[in-house]
DNA sequence: CTGAAAGCGCTTACAG
DNA sequence: CTGAAAGCGCTTACAG
């Protein structure tokens, strides 16, 4: 390969010392014009890219934020990653993914992989910080992960002072699905989807008995029908919710997968939407487009979210004093799948 | 924070000079049982990981390989991304990825991040690498960057011998597609999405062409119909399709994404898929299971293609020979929207 | 404003 | 088998 140029290299050809060279490269210290001037005609001549490596190990920082997520193909994680790396690489931080494949065991090595990399910050989402009933162990090992490096978990249910916390607000955002359905005569609201020993489930399901319970409504309990996340699992739900007595004029999912997988088989049932059911799904993933009908579903601020994990991991970095946990507002994108009873 | 701990602490409370613990943490020399398993307690104790930054500094490799790609939210990408990760991680690399947010330039920005990053090797995909007409610039970028890192450059058509390239078969895929759909007596076949300036849209319109002579038909020029690769261009490409006189019976998309938008614009017609209109998909992302009707479509062995990725610019930084070139069967997936005429 | 020197945390010839 | 020392490519007090 072609020899390495180093800061000696342009030192010795500039004809001053690395000290200097490294004071124009970081603008540290003031350094004469002309020589300035003499020093990065060679960079340039040489289009000198100071070794990271080399000047991380120097800082004793990597600059370098670790990200774990459960799955990088399911476009609510990488709609988020995508506007993280944006705003990072505005702060000169890099982020490091590490994708868990859906397995509480690999977050653990991921956690041991970021540790070896010396990031200066983690981003956790998904996975083990939703659990209702996580282990000690997996609890204590990102606690500790945390009180060494700074942490933040995006819409993750893990309390602990280590930690700062970024989430949309999910109560609000369920709010206002409830005012629009309600305001279009729907007075029997069901929830499909989400797992019982996921937090989300928990508080989203929550949410919508508090919604109700303003608008002077209940929800009927055999409505909320969990079962996981996915697609499958949204045809699975209303197969469930096909199977009782009595069924609510309008469902809300635990996200748009979910509801995706409720379209599906509501048209194999030849039920339509919005027809004979109102359908609103959840996190206004960039497919909700594609379904018929179009998905009216609720978004998450995917820019503000992005740019507040980094600000806050920045912050925390730095030793800024930052809220224990920040709230981004969610909005109700109507499309097609509801309608007036 | 909790101060560093270093391999120094290590050897002093082992009482061992820091060579031995280094010899013992990478496995480089022969230590004896005694005093291994002395310095092994204590490396337990502290549960010590050994500095990546430091160790890669003076290994004067990063251990990291660079990806670019132009849109971590698209499945297909994404799906190899994750892929890719499992085996590198497997041969001890991390994996930096860059997202260039379809922005050819923001692709330089990328490789100056990686370069800066010393990254071991780079993986390219789509971006400049499809560009028919690329720019003496983007290309000598991308060329020079080859010339000082093992490159690969994924179904991409830069020719050169400093990369290697991985590809799937892309043609061979086309040609499964098209046996099947002459099988079901069909002889007036279309190719809708994909970008006139964009390689894999020529390659995979002279692909059906070959792939439809085999059987003695030709294709109608018409109905060869470009326009993008996302879902809205599916649904334009249909519009266009709609206005012509006479119409094929079946048509193969580009990708996924387009065959989906292009289902939904069928549904907005009353035209019905697969009754009047057969419709093939490409890639398999995983959203293919959701359409209505599910779509049949040209699968990419997203695990054999990952492997081969990271297998190849292995060897590659190991310098050992590779093919200037490896090509990854596809796998015709039949579903549900197309059917006899 | 500038240079010589030490340090970041590891690894690896070189001796013994 | 083991240690002292130099080196990886930077940055930054410390002097001047």
């Amino acid at each position: 390969m072609s020899t390495k140029i180093t800061i000696y290299d342009i030192a010795r050809e500039a004809e001053v010392s690395v000290a200097t060279v490294s004071r124009i490269l970081t603008g540290s210290a003031p350094v004469s014009p002309e020589t300035k001037q003499r020093v990065e005609a060679v960079l340039q001549k040489h289009k000198f890219r100071p070794n990271k490596l080399a000047r991380n190990l120097s800082y004793q920082r990597s600059m370098m934020l670790g990200v774990i997520l459960p799955d990088i193909t399911n476009p609510y994680f990488s709609t988020i990653f995508a506007e993280m790396q944006r705003d990072a690489l505005a702060s000169d931080y890099s982020l490091l993914l590490f994708n868990a494949m859906n397995s509480l065991e690999l977050e653990s090595e991921g956690l041991a992989y970021l540790s070896r990399h010396q990031v200066d910050g983690l981003i956790f989402m998904g996975g083990r910080v939703n659990e209702i009933t996580l282990s000690d162990r997996y609890r204590a090992e990102l606690v500790d992960f945390a009180a060494k490096v700074p942490t933040v978990i995006v819409n993750g249910g893990i309390q602990s002072d280590l930690v700062s916390i970024v989430q949309t607000d999910e109560r609000g955002g369920i709010a206002q699905a409830v005012d629009y359905l309600t305001g279009l005569g729907h007075t029997q609201i069901g929830m499909l989807g989400g797992s019982a020993h996921i937090t989300v489930t928990r508080d989203r399901q929550a949410a919508l008995r508090a919604a109700l319970a303003e608008h002077g409504l209940t929800v009927c309990d055999e409505w909320l029908i969990a079962d996981s996340f996915s697609i499958e699992s949204g045809e699975v739900c209303l197969e469930r919710l096909l199977q009782l007595p009595e069924q609510p004029t309008a469902v809300i999912c635990i996200n748009d997968l979910v509801a995706l997988g409720v379209l599906k088989a509501a048209r194999h049932h030849q039920l339509d939407v919005p027809k004979q059911l109102s359908v609103v799904g959840f996190d206004d993933i960039y497919l909700t487009a594609v379904s018929a009908p179009e998905l009216t579903t609720v978004s998450h601020n995917y820019a503000a979210l992005g740019s507040t994990i980094i600000d806050t991991i920045v912050k925390r970095i730095n030793e800024e004093s930052v809220p224990a946990s920040v709230l981004i507002d969610m909005e109700l994108v109507v499309r097609d799948s509801c309608r007036r009873v």
